[in-house]
DNA sequence: TCTGGGGTCCTAGGACCC
DNA sequence: TCTGGGGTCCTAGGACCC
């Protein structure tokens, strides 16, 4: 009986749900990430595609391709993952068991397609693209094969907007001419590895002996590819696990270059991936320092405590404890702390003498805060080291310290976005999903009328679906940036 | 103005235990 | 009179994914 394994990915997820939720986007090329000289581009349209910007490159590169016609806007984290809830929401429905990968992809073995033909697989296909296009507003694409890989690499030949199926007595003809590079699971490295040998394509992969394979490609991971490459894919489709780690980290707009930097980006990285392991519920053993250095190499260190603990000061006295510095290491970039070895937490404390002796060590912190004494009134420290989203605004400021498309709200005009703010004037443009492309209107910054707004009420969606993993900092973005 | 942030899995050596 | 071997944990690094 023919199994047949389905991999749906949403086409240009985050500049889809900006053009869904901003209909003047629509037809316009959309650049959706940060713009801070170090930011990378987290999701273009097609239309932005068409220039040559992609996903992970630089944004200043992609601003360059694309040139004065195109919208750079701030990520929505928020809108994005609820817009993800509604659209995994159907796709289960339909679906059953799904295997969700990420914010807009997953895995699906539908029972009701088990021994299927070709035809029946497209058709099941294209009836759910269209349910969540009717129910959601969002493009997607549909891959279908005997397996995980086939699907995969079906999905991308089916972008955009469509659906490709790969039946197994055909997976020589369809799959074995394209690069090696499609293969999920053979990145730049492996690539690079079989283009010195000559091997450009799946197919020269797979006829490789299995000997060649091993010396160079390696026993476990070459041959694995190697299998995948001849179409042999028999893992199943099963729910994610619970997460084993949780990290939190953060590039700085110029290198560290002091201790007193480092230990303050170490905090405010520890506090961050504290929070979320409350929300988690569970608490870690080990502690582990990431640090990238200027030339890009990175350096991590590891310790693991005798027991999992979510006490902050705990794990944030040992992450301090692992640091180094940039006269040892030179220049960092990036600072980032995880937490894994996640075990429910023991809320005794079986080893307090080892506490007292951990603490001892951290410096005098403001646990609210984050931060350090180390930090205050030291002007070489990059403004972002504080803590994300500008805690100490007072509302006050706030209000008139308008941040390019950000979502407001105005009691007159309704929900809409900043197109401009600069010299004491805001310019407004007034929509959201539900009311199709809307006008502009120019207001002074301290208009008091003109209000901060829940960015998911873009979405204009009667029922949201509830996030359990809700985070405050989704709907408080990154401190304001100059926009003329 | 080069290259984010969230993850997963694998490798390899040393410590430690039986 | 210098080689045990297997299992597990820990640490550091690396490839890869979206």
């Amino acid at each position: 009986m023919q199994r047949w394994v389905l991999h749906i990915d949403m086409d240009a997820f985050f500049a889809s749900v900006e053009q869904l939720t901003r209909p003047t986007l629509r037809g316009r090329p959309v650049l959706v990430g940060g713009t801070s000289g170090r930011g990378v581009v987290a999701g273009a349209s097609y239309e932005a595609r068409a220039y040559g910007a992609h996903s992970a490159m630089p944004m200043f590169r992609a601003q360059q391709l694309v040139g004065y016609r195109a919208v750079v806007v701030q990520p929505r984290r928020a809108v994005y993952s609820a817009a993800s809830r509604r659209v995994f929401g159907i796709i289960a429905q339909h679906a059953g068991v799904i295997e969700q990968l990420s914010i807009d992809e997953a895995f699906m073995e539908p029972e009701a397609l088990v021994g299927a033909s070709p035809a029946e697989v497209r058709e099941w296909a294209e009836n759910l693209r269209r349910v969540i296009r009717t129910e959601t507003g969002l493009p997607s694409s549909i891959g279908a094969g005997a397996g995980k890989q086939s699907a995969k690499i079906a999905s991308g030949e089916a972008k955009p907007d469509g659906t490709f199926v790969v039946p197994q007595e055909r997976f020589d003809e369809l799959i074995h001419p394209l690069p090696v590079g499609k293969l999920w699971g053979a990145g730049p490295v492996t690539q690079q590895k079989l283009a010195a040998i000559g091997v450009e394509t799946i197919g020269q992969l797979a006829a490789m002996s299995r000997k060649e394979v091993e010396i160079s490609l390696g026993g476990v991971v070459g041959v694995q590819l190697w299998e995948l490459a001849q179409g042999i894919d028999e893992r199943p489709v099963a729910p994610r696990a619970i997460a084993k780690q949780i990290s939190t980290e953060f590039t700085y707009p110029t290198d560290l270059r002091t201790a007193a930097e480092v230990d303050a980006a170490l905090i405010r990285a520890a506090h961050g991936a504290h929070s979320r392991l409350l929300k988690d519920g569970r608490g870690a053993r080990t502690v582990t320092v990431k640090l990238r250095m200027a030339d890009f190499h990175i350096e991590s260190r590891s310790a693991t405590l005798p027991y999992a603990t979510d006490d902050l000061k705990v794990l944030e006295a040992k992450a301090l404890s692992l640091a180094r510095y940039p006269e040892e290491l030179g220049p960092i970039r990036l600072v980032g702390v995880s937490y894994s070895g996640l075990e429910e937490a023991r809320q005794d404390v079986l080893f307090p003498e080892l506490d007292r002796e951990i603490v001892r060590r951290a410096p005098d912190t403001d646990y609210e805060t984050g931060v350090s004494d180390y930090l205050p009134g030291t002007p070489s420290v990059p403004e972002s080291v504080s803590p994300a989203g500008g805690a100490a605004d007072s509302e006050e400021s706030l209000r008139h310290r308008w941040r390019a498309t950000q979502d407001v709200y105005h009691p007159d005009f309704g929900h809409g976005w900043i197109q401009g703010a600069g010299h004491g004037v805001v310019s407004v443009r007034f929509e959201t999903r539900a009311t199709g492309p809307g006008f502009v209107r120019s207001f002074a910054a301290e208009d008091e009328d003109l209000r901060p707004a829940d960015p998911l009420d873009s979405l204009a969606w009667e029922d949201i679906p509830p996030d359990e993993d809700a985070d405050p900092e989704d709907a408080v973005e990154a401190p304001p940036r100059e926009d003329s």
